[in-house]
DNA sequence: TTATCTGCAAACATTTTGCAGCGAG
DNA sequence: CTCGCTGCAAAATGTTTGCAGATAA
């Protein structure tokens, strides 16, 4: 007997390794220029195409969480919390803090209410300078 | 004696008025192209290009807000709130509603500052489906 | 008059897709 | 052996820019 549904399980080749390894391996979120930059000069030779389809696949999964800050250049960072949350993150090195609040949860979902909308889903994130990037230390 | 300073003083020209009206006509965000599109359908010919800057300069100005939801197409909306604010949208219509939270801002500021991060700014969108556009009335 | 605005066409940046060959299972 | 994965090149998308001519002040 076979299985009953096509589970998608995704081959283990050595360039989706790379990938979430190098991904694994920043605690800052990256372009995926920069982290094709990365493998490159690490001396895996990936396809800039291969780490767009994975970061897609990985972002779909959970494992890794993507911003659009700006609405420019969308910036992947792996994800600690299976659960959602939201993140600090530095203007200008891009590390990042993950961020939860039940509260926060509450309320977003009382305002949708409020205003008769249903299915309520939100983002929210908060942008900053950490403390290496911040002037007059 | 001439003035101090340069004040950016934008001409009044007609394609500036029939885009800023058709904004302000529209309850819902819109983006760049559907603006485009209805100007021309309604008889008034501006070129793409101008329909661009020129959300840019009222964008820049706080005449309009602008959202890249997904981080795809930039959408926007005459603003009517002179300060700081958030949107819930309709992820059908784009019908929006603006929302404020005197609790919300402090929050956001005391995370950041608790993790040492300084000049904090924060985005958040609320999105769900507005009465009209949510199935099963 | 004159500096700004307009709009076309072309450039751009990022991301996606077609397709032939490679390689994991 | 097979079917998914890879990677090149090309397409697609959304937005910006160069420049010559139109136009508000």
């Amino acid at each position: 007997m076979s299985e009953a549904s096509a589970e998608r399980v995704p081959r283990a080749t050595k360039q989706r390794a790379a990938i979430s390894g190098a991904l694994a391996d920043s605690e800052r979120f990256l372009t995926a220029q920069e982290l094709h930059a990365r493998l490159k000069r690490s001396g895996t030779k990936v396809g800039l195409t291969t780490v767009y389809r994975t970061l897609q696949m990985l972002a779909e999964s959970g494992e890794v969480d993507v911003l659009h800050p700006g609405g420019s250049e969308a910036v992947y960072r792996s994800c600690d919390a299976a659960a959602h949350h939201h993140h600090l993150v530095c203007r200008d090195c891009r590390r990042s803090v993950e961020i939860e609040s039940e509260q926060l949860e509450r309320w977003t979902d009382t305002v949708a209410d409020r205003h008769g909308f249903v299915a309520a889903s939100h983002t929210l994130e908060i942008f900053g300078l950490c403390e290496d990037c911040a002037p007059s230390r």
